[in-house]
DNA sequence: TCACAGATGTTATATTGTATCGGCAGCGGC
DNA sequence: GCCGCTGCCGATACAATATAACATCTGTGA
């Protein structure tokens, strides 16, 4: 597999690497933001676009509406601040913004607990075949639905 | 790319071939459910449940509702009979239900159309990758969003 | 005939996602 | 200051996708 020294954010960290990756964009840090960003990065696990506003209303202590949730993490999503994880129609933070990925997402049936890693040779090899068909891949999707190591009986 | 000689059923040997497989599950092959498998085959791009209860309903001059449709969707995906498209909340018929491999799909964004590989090397790397983080991976979900041909521009 | 199981019908509801409009704060030009 | 522009957000409605609960039908075997 395929290494190199990215760093993984957490707590502070993170929230840093995520406003300056967003400002760098020429896009703004609000209040808004941040507190969706702290929302969806407090999840273990892949979160609803609607997890995600319930969880802000609590923080923020007022109703916020889905529409604004979804409107922020398509911001993020396109600036690599989270991603969305298809098969589970559902959101999780990037803990290393600064870097591009095409990232492999192992998710659980079980419990739902979510690992990603980054194997750029492996994806490379996805967007080679995607090549040979006569397609350009900009954005591979590659998840995996298995079970975790906890929730496998072995 | 791995090669073996699987046939590509259309028409109706394409149906024989699916009743065939869900018989021998233990199946039964109905009415209904041939008029589902055969809705879902007429799309040549991915159609949601509802697009497939619509062409069902037309097919049959009566309304039937998404509900059945997706029970027997259900059904269909379990037995190889078809796909889910998770990026695109979609089905599609299997063209060779008799044998299980990993597919891998290349969804065109702009005109939807949809062709799928067979590489049973890659997606074994991708199973791989995924044990090595201690996931057992049953279902691997590789599906690439990009341009097809025709409509990169090249 | 009766009981039962599987398939389907019917209706309701939950979840996820989009469209539209209006308000408001910041900011630069005048 | 005042105006108009732009980006962000609130609010509502709506569309699309998915599931749940229960009724009905139909064939099969006791």
């Amino acid at each position: 597999m395929s290494r190199h020294d990215h760093q993984l954010h957490e707590g502070d960290s993170l929230k840093e690497a995520a406003r300056d990756r967003l400002t760098s964009e020429g896009e703004q840090w609000t209040d808004m933001r941040a507190a969706v960003f702290d929302a969806l990065a407090s999840f273990e696990k892949p979160a609803s676009a609607y997890d995600v506003a319930e969880a802000v209303s609590k923080s923020e202590g007022r109703r916020i509406a889905a529409n604004s949730v979804y409107r922020i993490l398509d911001l993020f999503v396109g600036a690599n601040l989270a991603r969305r994880v298809e098969s589970a129609n559902a959101y999780i933070a990037n803990r290393h913004p600064e870097c591009l990925h095409d990232c492999i997402f192992l998710i659980c049936d079980d419990c739902g607990q979510t690992v990603h890693i980054d194997d750029d040779s492996l994806s490379a090899s996805v967007r080679k075949a995607a090549a040979g068909a006569g397609f350009s891949a900009p954005r591979p999707v590659i998840e995996v639905r298995g079970k975790c190591g906890d929730c496998e009986p072995n």
